[in-house]
DNA sequence: AACTATTTATAAGA
DNA sequence: TTCTTATAAATAGTT
């Protein structure tokens, strides 16, 4: 299509083939958007010429990774595995640790116990006893540093005492990725489970 | 190109849209080998529709892992950057939280005091109270439904409370893959410093 | 980077 | 589906 046919075999010329190069990438790129859209379909393309330069077009509504993914599950075999997979599975461990350590510090500040049996509960008022009479012993031994504190108005005690059982369990109630509340699950590692709140 | 112009927006009959994906599918496959030929370049099309089925081509001289492979060399870099940065993102913050966590829980264990000032301290001590004033409510409410815990036995209480305050600091503390433990940083998401103890 | 004569792709119809 | 064909789109060669 053009001026003249071609024969499709090797372009000699360097610069013509470079031209040719970037007109049919583009063309492909093109193409591939308009099936994409027409069709609803899921296309990746990625190229690179002679020169090394390197082109790609993904589908809006996926990722080269998912397509591969696709790819290999109809031949049957894996090109990946080691990075991505490890990386996955930290994401995993590190979910676990936030969601152990969390149900423990809202134990620990007098939520959720109705999970606990009663055993639990006593030995969680145990540890607690202890550590507060850690902090307490701290607490006290610096206050002898400072007499300053050596006296305590039980009034403002009270205060400071509701005003941390309805504000404590605020302290970690953010989202990831606040903006972007209806990403697809990005391959399972969707955040929403890491609220405290 | 066709008897008419079409607009590039989704094909709503199925029909019609099955027959424009085969048509464009196999003209875009076209294109592609055209271009591998003319230009010496090596491509890589992959495609799915939203029936399922599953096509692909890829230049004679190459495969699509090496296609990959070439482009990861070229930029230093891999094709999921987007992916992979939003998943570093989250393995971030999600550190984040568990540091915040974790500094929490230490505290309210009667760990990491001296970092404290002791307007900290304090706030600290009124806040366990309070924590502890919950919980000890509640076993009460729980133990005059079970008698059994209505007397406590003081050598028990204090022996449990030494047992905790030896312990809990390893409650958390495993390592992700304890068996490569010479790994490479794996892009930055090393995880040593999730050990608690 | 534009232009444009031609070839090529394809939308609609059979 | 597959073939046909009028037309739209891509692009080879030129400027």
């Amino acid at each position: 299509m053009g001026r003249g046919k071609i024969e499709i075999k090797k372009i000699e010329n360097p610069t013509n083939r470079q031209v040719t190069y970037s007109k049919r990438r583009n063309g492909i790129f093109k193409k591939a958007q308009e099936l994409t859209v027409l069709c609803d379909a899921k296309v990746s393309v990625m190229m690179y010429s002679k020169t090394g330069k390197f082109h790609h077009y993904t589908s809006p509504t996926t990722t080269t990774k998912k397509i591969l993914d696709e790819y290999q599950k109809t031949l049957g075999c894996d090109i990946w595995s080691t990075h991505y997979e490890r990386m996955q599975e930290n994401l995993k461990q590190l979910k676990e640790i936030n969601s152990n350590l969390r149900r423990d510090i809202r134990q620990r500040v007098g939520e959720d116990l109705n999970d606990l049996t009663i055993d639990e509960l006593y030995a969680l008022e145990q540890k607690m006893d202890a550590s507060i009479a850690i902090v307490r012993e701290r607490k006290e031994a610096r206050c002898e540093l400072d007499p300053q504190y050596g006296v305590v108005d039980d009034e403002e005690d009270y205060n400071s005492t509701v005003a941390f059982a309805n504000g404590v369990s605020n302290l970690y109630a953010f989202r990831l990725h606040p903006s972007h509340p209806n990403l697809h699950d990005e391959g399972g590692f969707g955040m929403n489970d890491l609220r405290l709140a």
